[in-house]
DNA sequence: TTCAACAATGAGTATTTCTTTCATGGTAAC
DNA sequence: GTTACCATGAAAGAAATACTCATTGTTGAA
């Protein structure tokens, strides 16, 4: 699971990075709301918190335009002023959930785990069915019909991410961003060979990794 | 065994940590609700007892918020109020016992022994069954088929830790937190040596402890 | 109190597994 | 057919884990 926050308040941000590190989630933070949009067109989070007071650029325009876009991503909105106003402005932009400060974090954490768990996804707790194979993404366990492979670090992640959402066409560069992070410096082949790898092991199931050429990899039925 | 209490009145903690000391109990005192969730978020406790009335996030907060990430440790729920409502609404948001103030630690540990006795982790009394093992938690004998091993104090708290909810992965830091205790500083290195001598010791029953690489270990049915 | 036995730990090495690089061959698009 | 992109295998390099051993600490019996 990888999700951005887009949020100002250092002391909010250190505490949610800290929360994130104890449930072994990956998570970006962007500062301003600058910043915020540039990350959140990627679509590579499974969910984006955005606060709606940020400088330079509010949480509404970054809703709006990613929107615009075609980015689906679910959003969390943070208010502080939690008026009615405020709400249906967000959920009318395409907010799926909105959550008003000072909030708890317990809360804000639940509604992060509903919106990654949406019925969409075929994710039922810990692991993901998509046809006939199924991953915990715990123990990082891929299971088909006849076979159980223990998947390494980034194989695993690689593959939450595809299976995640299926048909979905992820360019190279957003699978480098989400599985190897930002600003790292990377060979992409080492994507088509994660891709090789995990082709080899569901060679026998429902489910196939197709290349489109010049972009990058999606996962579907076959 | 391992408890968390997450109180704010000195004395009161004071005597439960001297009650466990006696019993030979581990325990960590959480002072505030925010303290109390980071820490009850760490699913490495046989039981929390939960004041309800707490500085800066109330007992029932931390309640819901744990469950709702799916910490199912049993929860024991302190209120002062004693009042009907009180108890419905810990029990309902998932408490699995509650205790009103002021109380006798006698029935206080009584309760958390019963808590930490509960049926669902193949506990039965004082030893733990699970496959063909048994450990007893008292005098740290693991039992197998055709051995029996009298286990080191470490030895027996990570077996312990592990074979109280098989399946669930648990990482290294939880391991360090629960066994040696918090701001340690421990090398991890000891983890793998305990856990090699306790795979020797498991060799040929049907339980085996997996590594799940890059995060930590799990317990399982071979 | 002393000694023996055992437990805990740190350091270091060995081993396994993962990650990345490199080289080469294949394939789709133009 | 040429070119750009992708697939694949082999192997070097890096990292995580397993295991060994020596030292120190603890405990309990004599």
């Amino acid at each position: 699971m990888r999700i951005l926050f887009v949020e100002d308040e250092k002391k909010i941000t250190d505490a949610l990075q800290e929360l994130c590190k104890i449930q072994n989630i990956d998570c970006d933070i962007a500062n301003d709301g600058e910043e915020g949009l540039l990350f959140a067109l990627n679509p590579i989070y499974d969910v984006i918190v955005l606060d709606i007071m940020l400088p330079i650029k509010s949480g509404i325009e970054i809703l709006q335009q990613i929107r615009d876009q075609g980015i689906n991503t679910p959003v969390l909105m943070l208010t502080a002023k939690g008026t009615i106003d405020d709400k249906v402005k967000g959920l009318d932009m395409g907010a799926d959930d909105y959550l008003i400060k000072p909030f708890s974090a317990k809360e804000l954490f639940a509604r992060i785990r509903a919106l990654g768990r949406r019925p969409d996804h075929g994710i039922k707790g810990e692991t993901i069915v998509f046809e006939d194979v199924s991953f915990n993404t715990k123990k990082n366990i891929l299971q088909t019909v006849n076979k159980e492979f223990k998947l390494s670090v980034k194989e695993a992640k690689i593959l939450e991410m595809l299976l995640k959402r299926p048909n979905q066409v992820f360019t190279r560069e957003q699978i480098l961003d989400r599985v190897w992070g930002f600003d790292k410096e990377v060979n992409e082949n080492n994507i088509e060979i994660y891709v090789h790898n995990l082709r080899k092991k569901i060679i026998d199931t429902q489910v196939k990794i197709d290349t489109i050429r010049g972009v990058g990899y999606t996962l579907g039925k076959k």
